[in-house]
DNA sequence: TCCGATTGTTACGGAGGCGTTATAGTCTGA
DNA sequence: TCAGACTATAACGCCTCCGTAACAATCGGA
């Protein structure tokens, strides 16, 4: 299965989510960081930056830099992994969670507003 | 009518565009440089900057500087409204265009291979 | 036990964005 | 006509991010 849209409904869906979090988010995210976020999120723990790094197709320094920034606004946490102390283990946080969750919410509504 | 998604549906199709964007763009916009982009594409004309720094919630040094940046990559351009000569007029280009129809082709992909 | 490989972070100079404030150019109506 | 309103931009100091390179900590096999 999968989900139909036509590209001028996705284009219009796209506009209508990032001027929402422009308008309403507070902060100024840039694709990078909304990916690094998301990642953690969704897909199955554990993340290292190694790995971020690798999926994202950018240098190690990028993704300690956007984790130095999201965690320090408490979206995401990080911890040592006691198994291989070279990595670090990056964690989910209540914060980030609702407020992940605040934006798959803004998609599905302006989704659901699209006019076809 | 609408397009109808589910929360998690939403979310993995944000977190597979920004990837696709991440790795293959080149570059990192901000929420606020896709903002305008796309609102100068999608929306009626003629833009200006008064009119989309209202738009989007934010101060016109914020939009003069996002177009001195996309403006350099030839993805928008300016020109003096004759008729108001205090005015801006952002105009479209073939190489935004391009881009802007590339965005698009990228999430309905996406969209297609959501499983669900 | 070391020595090379691996991991994440820091340091560096440069580039660009931020908000606020000031400024140049233009319009408009009393 | 001309004073005030309005438009966009420039200037300012501050902050964050960039890519590259160096670094400390850690692991693992010879």
């Amino acid at each position: 299965m999968s989900v139909v849209l036509r590209p001028s409904e996705a284009l219009n869906l796209w506009h209508d989510v990032t001027l929402g979090l422009v308008r309403d988010g507070g902060h100024d995210f840039s694709a990078r960081q909304i990916t690094i976020l998301l990642t953690v999120y969704l897909e199955t723990p554990p993340h290292t930056v190694r790995g971020l790094a690798a999926k994202l197709g950018v240098t190690k320094p990028v993704i300690t830099r956007a984790l130095d920034t999201m965690g320090a606004l408490e979206l995401v946490s990080r911890r040592r992994d006691e198994a291989d102390r070279r990595n670090v283990i990056i964690q989910r946080t209540v914060k980030g969670a609702l407020f992940v969750e605040k934006i798959g919410d803004l998609i599905v509504a302006r989704a659901k507003d699209l006019p076809r």
